[in-house]
DNA sequence: CATTGGGTTAACAATTTGATAATACAGGAA
DNA sequence: TTCCTGTATTATCAAATTGTTAACCCAATG
């Protein structure tokens, strides 16, 4: 099963559009390009597809059947999980006011029909650039240094080896030192959206996290999840 | 570290073009929307002033004597201070290949004049939006600072503990001050509509939360509900 | 093949939280 | 005052959640 978790893999787009052709042509493009493409033929699939798969990025016609996209991204920005989601309208609508209606929704970006499959892998490389700008690959807090590249834990000098669950786990909450991660938060960005995995693995991986670190920074926040702190 | 110019301080946005009404536009619609604006009529002008004010996004013109937009983007993203500026091209040049060497050059958005002014705020603001996402929902009111993220709440520099219904409960008041929280209010919000809970449920985690920040701060309405006040 | 270690799970212990009941209290109306 | 209604307080218990350990499966390794 190929997922691991999605900050440093292939990202997963969506894209909802009601006519196949163009559905066809940007899934091909894109996919080219590298990302896993996930589509959906109107709006209310539009939201099945992207509760099921999480993706990194929407692509939304403005006009569908059924849930139009700009119903589409207001419903989807209300759920914490879409809150941060890239979300970009594609309309053959390009008069002012849709457009800044759209923009002004909370998407990232509002492209007008027709456009060259090439802009469009562009624009989409372009905002993954800047989403990933933030990820460093070494992070250091405190005497705790994490280096994603290497896959090395060093406290105070010394190695400290994990286990690649353990250490992602580690990564994924010293990311954002402070924050307070859902255990489902958790599960998807450390096991993805596909696997499932029993109750109690989020713990135990803690729990050897906090034994080889022999360091009191991981703390529990019964009923809400985990956070890291040193 | 994370750029802490992106918080409640007016962004910095510089624009380099050769045309002085274009400048003139722009600059006035930007400003009426709050920003601070800088201009400059070419490439190497808008290198120096991107040196002397560290704009937050810097609006290129492709075309300009002397440095064209794509050189000083290049020149600018080489500088690890211009690293993760945002840089979005305004161009007449609405070809293919300029379009898309552009935004591989590493800028954030390629526009194409003729452009509405409204359109060109809008791609702007959200720009900045996507950049602030990053930046936590904390409620400030007084000395009591509510942290959703971090689930904690401070009091005066120091941190409250409380469960989680506490925590919610405490939230929900405190997201607006002053109001009348009906009981069933309450319950919807804290509880959610399927869950069925006693009548003097509220009251005692109203008192946990009492006991625990030591404040005075929720007031009883009989007869009505809750409301928070400072 | 046998070994090793990562990853998962089951089972149970430990802990915390949340709901309730019982009772005391406060303020207004009669 | 006295009653009545609604809220505060407290202790208690059930439920939910997490911690811990050991056992298991499986893939990679030699």
């Amino acid at each position: 099963m190929r997922s691991e978790n999605n900050m440093s893999i292939v990202k997963k787009i969506l894209i909802a559009d009601d006519e196949p052709d163009i559905l066809e042509i940007i899934q091909f493009n894109l996919k080219a390009e590298g990302y896993e493409v996930f589509t959906a033929k109107n709006g209310n699939e539009a939201i099945d597809e992207a509760k099921k798969h999480q993706p990194d990025l929407i692509i939304l016609d403005i006009m569908m059947p059924g849930k139009n996209g700009i119903d589409v991204c207001n419903i989807l920005r209300m759920q914490p999980a879409f809150k941060e989601t890239l979300i970009v309208f594609l309309s053959a609508l390009s008069d002012e006011g849709t457009e800044i209606r759209g923009l002004e929704t909370g998407a990232d970006d509002y492209l007008t029909k027709p456009i060259s499959p090439k802009i469009l892998v562009s624009k989409v490389n372009a905002l993954f650039r800047r989403l990933n700008k933030e990820d460093n690959d070494i992070v250091q807090i405190g005497d705790l240094i994490i280096d994603r590249e290497k896959y090395i834990i060093n406290y105070k000098g010394g190695d400290i080896i994990l286990a690649r669950k353990e250490f992602e786990l580690l990564a994924l909450l010293a990311s954002k030192p402070g924050k307070v991660f859902l255990r489902n938060e958790i599960l998807n960005q450390v096991w993805g959206t596909e696997v499932i995995v029993g109750d109690r693995t989020i713990d135990v991986h803690i729990r050897k996290i906090r034994q080889k670190l022999n360091l009191d920074c991981i703390t529990t926040v019964k009923g809400v999840g985990y956070k890291f702190e040193l």
